[in-house]
DNA sequence: TTGACTATACTGACCGGTCAGTATAGTCAT
DNA sequence: ATGACTATACTGACCGGTCAGTATAGTCAA
């Protein structure tokens, strides 16, 4: 199977970028950790540029797959944000999970070159609907969104933002958030 | 004046990163940029690892002297978050402020190698502090930090999670957010 | 007060390794 | 007989780091 292949390539990718870090994402080490010629990477991937937007259209891919998996079973208002709150915060790095493994992988690409952030770039406008239309709050919502993708980056970079005690009592508190406030623009200091 | 040329090459580099990417911060490029000889920035710094470090530690040093600065003219509650939130948020990432530049540089800096954050997470253990002696309850102040931190990386990294009017509406709520809730623990699902 | 010497702050040509990308010939399943 | 590769060898640019030497100012003994 083709996509296989490819798959197998970005995983492999994403797994040399957490394990050996990231200035040893060579394409070298990226088609040994794949069990591929480099070769073959090349076939699949025409430049390492094509590679890294490969992997961050992985990483949304795969967010926007949890949130909406996460949604299936809970409709009620805020649930996008308890979705996001799930995908981003639930499996920690090391683990081998889809989004904490690829996320190291969205830090590259920022950090090599912005341009290569466009396919996450390009489902911002969607993420801002869903969260304008939550149920809760807007800028309220927003709040709770960044807060969540605050934790994420910071856990991604291995800054020690939270203790373990702070962080649960973090995340339980924004995932209270986006139960209430239910009634947009009447508290706000402003729309 | 020693000092004066250091914080010439740091300025330099933070301007290289910002202005021609990230990937062309070369030890060439900031000598250029600096007016120095390349052995000129090797002398002051032994490594490019040295320097980034060095950036690292100014964007600390300028944020750390930032807060102070705000709270200098405001001691109410609340008031080393609105620091924060003014020290990250204020000054657009384009412009010549002296934390938006130096925040490419962290972002190179996690993205090479996480150890260059050192200067950075040596800093967090203070600023949890400070967040949870702030005068509002700790979950909701680590929030407001949380989502201010999300707001600047994002901006830094120029992904559009927010258009202009989200944003200024979510900076409002989040300065007002750091006025009320004065009394610890008494509202949230847990500690 | 001059000549020998020292410290500091550089200069800029150069070296050597790394790595993306190319080339080419061949394998093998369908 | 094509598509999906493997295997290996190579190119060439780029970049971190080195190093011998230069510029300037100051110290100090005779």
């Amino acid at each position: 199977m083709v996509d296989n292949t490819k798959a197998k390539i970005i995983a492999a990718a994403a797994k040399v970028a957490v394990k050996r870090g990231v200035q040893n994402l060579t394409m070298d080490a990226v088609a040994a950790e794949a069990g591929v010629s480099k070769g073959g990477v090349f076939y699949h991937f025409g430049s390492k540029h094509d590679l890294l937007l490969g992997m961050v259209q992985a990483l949304v891919d795969v967010t926007d797959r949890e949130i909406a998996a996460a949604q299936e079973q809970d409709q009620s208002a805020g649930s996008w944000l308890r979705g996001f709150i799930e995908a981003c915060l639930t499996n920690s790095t090391q683990e081998l999970g889809s989004v904490g493994r690829l996320s190291v992988a969205f830090l590259t690409a920022a950090a090599n070159d912005t341009s290569l952030l466009a396919p996450m770039n390009r489902r911002q406008e969607a993420w801002r609907e869903a969260i304008n239309t939550s149920g809760i709050d807007p800028a309220l919502a927003h709040i709770i969104r960044l807060a969540a993708d605050g934790l994420w980056i910071n856990d991604v970079m291995g800054v020690p933002v939270l203790d373990p005690t702070e962080r649960t009592a973090v995340i339980a508190r924004l995932v209270a958030m986006t139960h209430k406030n239910t009634e947009p623009g009447e508290k706000g200091i402003e729309a």
